[in-house]
DNA sequence: TCCATATCTCCATTCATATGGAAATATAAT
DNA sequence: ATTATATTTCCATATGAATGGAGATATGGA
């Protein structure tokens, strides 16, 4: 992942709204949810989610396949594994034991 | 690490010229650097670097010592390691395999 | 076709962030 | 004391992000 990638997913991981979307999508797991599910889990209007959504999703966080009148998003994983293997690898020293972590798989995505 | 904190952290780090600030710092060791020796790499302005430290020592992840006249800063790598640890834990189902990541170590700071 | 449902886009408004010149503060040296 | 160095704070400005109402678009059902 190149430094732009990382910087465009932390930007849309850094803000509160946005960030539990995020992490309701990952507890949703690989079945993912209708965006009318998210908005009512968190209490958000319909403008207001959509806007997020549209962060997260250019951000490549997250992706959505429309199932009759519903957008079904789900969590991209192996986004957030680049990110965090971008992370290890410039801000620890590329040594993750300098942050307490064991060695990292080479990061595949 | 609460969601709070993290979403501190990642905003800090979602910026470009914050993310090669904490880079340098983090290449930089525990020695750490003086501000001049930070603008003087990445060609800022003093009041333009003043700014992204102080958003970096809000969210915890650098400190400064005096020395004379100059401010060192260094890289806080157990904030780094909260960081991370929030993210594998919430964001990756709590299940760092799912991110293809190695089962991490308990977060310890 | 007509209506209901799900979600988005448009727009105005508000608030926060980024940039950098200029002046202020702190330390050190002569 | 005065001057030089290192860095910060102050301030104005420009740019971008967040919020949400209202209307547009897409799909499915009667």
């Amino acid at each position: 992942m190149e430094t732009q990638d990382a910087v465009a997913a932390l930007a849309a991981l850094a803000q509160e709204t946005r960030l539990e979307i995020f992490r309701l999508l990952v507890a949703a797991g690989a079945t993912g949810l209708p965006a009318g599910k998210i908005g009512e889990h968190l209490g958000l209007p319909s403008a207001t989610l959509a806007f997020h959504l549209k962060e997260l999703k250019h951000a490549g966080l997250v992706t959505f396949t429309r199932q009759g009148r519903s957008l079904i998003y789900a969590a991209v994983y192996h986004r957030m594994n680049a990110l965090l293997g971008y992370l290890t690898e410039n801000c620890c020293q590329g040594n993750p034991a300098a942050c307490g972590l064991p060695a990292p798989r080479k990061e595949p995505a």
